[in-house]
DNA sequence: GATCTTCAAAGATCAGATTTATTGCCGTCC
DNA sequence: GGACGGCAATAAATCTGATCTTTGAAGATC
């Protein structure tokens, strides 16, 4: 983000920096297949590629270690391990799949998920939104259709952002409500990959709204069906777009601004 | 140094022993709500409480840190971070809250979750499953209706939990495979806790069978709609025997075995 | 009273030494 | 020939002391 940011500020949390570039480094290379599960490396040598002393090496490495992806023994050294052993709801792992090569599996596998989480959690936030709750639902989704009209996707995916987030926390359930990044990613994903359609499916922010009607007024089986509905749309917008873009030259090197139709 | 420890053999896993026993007591401490959010320590309060060096408390801090329990900052020292930033879906702080006061809450908190992703894991795994996979379930679905019938609770659980876990990572979806764990720990609260009768639900058995008969014939949504009503099913005799057990004298300090009618 | 300067506290990082558990190897014994 | 037991090398785990860097707050200046 902001690639050519010339920020004066000394950027927000720089506080453990050479950790937390070792961690990433590794945390890296390690999702994205570079040392696979297995494979072997000592302290030593991370410090030495690196250029940082043990202590650092150490910690990065002790992270890594309670996030699953790897495991330390003695006269061994430091052995990546299998996937299934990941933790892989860590935000830091998400994070890191999002921005390698697996993108698109982990926004597959993240869709599935909130597929099936948020109509649940929905229903619980019928039963226990408080009225500023359900107001500030019922606020995304009067943002969603105004920027909708304006065809300012980024905004509109901000209110649409805002709406789940809201929704998950008013779930009372703090396990849904931790789940609201990863449905910001699943939705930032689409916006950003051209699956979302320039203006959004008028019949979609209607079923928004039903949700928040339905948590307004406190009717649990309505709002899940809504937000299933809203779920199931999504997935179905998603494959037209794929199967649309797939006919198309891919957008993603340098999208040539003369084949984009009209919608931008 | 084993001053008073004629332990033959050093334990199985007894890796870095001391940052995991500082890791431990601190995370403890944190979710107990011993240490409330804000509270702040410095390291070398750290490290003389628990008699270890720097390095070791400070390890333990990182992973902390990591889980989003505390944040650390110079000339400040380590603060514990409100609620609302834990990475609630770390195995280690599960367990934890499991094992502390928390413990129902959190056993609500997971079931409530699990009613809403495990229909649609099924679902998937009606798509996804392999043969193998399938007879798995079909395998231990057998075997619960053996315990249940030899009313052996403990092997009763075992099955369930074989029955669910394989059915998740069937799923195809790795996130759902990692929930695993999760609905392992529902389903031995709900049997260590006495909310389970001590003969199971014969009609809950059924469903499962035919969970994993749509399975099998990969019929999502017949898979979908039986999983719903096994949830559905332990919600209710969980509150049934909730209910019951509020009736009679808590069974958790001294079981007195004369107040014990029959079931056991 | 507001801004600037200085200082000290506390984490971050480094570096070297020491301890301890593992593992592969080798020799011995059955 | 294979199993058991001791040996030594190895790499992590831990300790320690020192230095660097950031930053909150007290004090000085206007």
């Amino acid at each position: 983000m902001a690639p050519t940011d010339p920020t004066p500020r000394p950027a927000p949390a720089a506080a453990n920096q050479r950790r937390e570039d070792v961690l990433d480094a590794l945390g890296r290379r390690i999702v994205a297949g570079d040392l696979p599960a297995g494979a072997v490396l000592t302290l030593e040598s991370v410090d030495a590629s690196y250029g940082v002393s043990r202590s650092v090496s150490r910690e990065a490495v002790q992270v890594l270690g309670a996030m699953g992806l790897i495991t330390s023994r003695r006269r061994v050294g430091i052995t990546v391990s299998p996937r299934s052993a990941w933790n892989v709801f860590d935000p830091r792992l998400i994070r890191w799949r999002l921005d390698g090569d697996e993108r698109d599996e982990q926004l597959q596998t993240l869709s599935e998920l909130r597929a099936g989480f948020e109509p649940a959690a929905a229903g619980l936030a019928a039963l226990r939104a408080t009225p500023e709750q359900a107001a500030a639902m019922a606020a995304a989704v009067s943002d969603m259709t105004v920027q909708a009209r304006a065809q300012d996707l980024e905004a509109y995916l901000e209110a649409d952002q805002r709406f789940h987030a809201t929704m998950l926390v008013a779930s009372g359930n703090e396990m849904y409500g931790a789940l609201a990044g990863l449905v910001d990613e699943v939705l930032a994903g689409r916006t950003h990959h051209d699956l979302m359609p320039a203006d959004p499916n008028p019949e979609a922010i209607e079923w928004h709204a039903e949700v928040a009607r339905a948590v307004r007024r406190g009717e649990p089986a309505e709002a899940e069906a809504a937000m299933r509905r809203i779920i199931a749309e999504a997935a179905d917008a998603q494959a037209r777009m794929a199967a649309y873009d797939a006919a198309r030259p891919a957008p993603g090197a340098a999208p040539d601004p003369e084949t984009e139709p009209s919608a931008e």
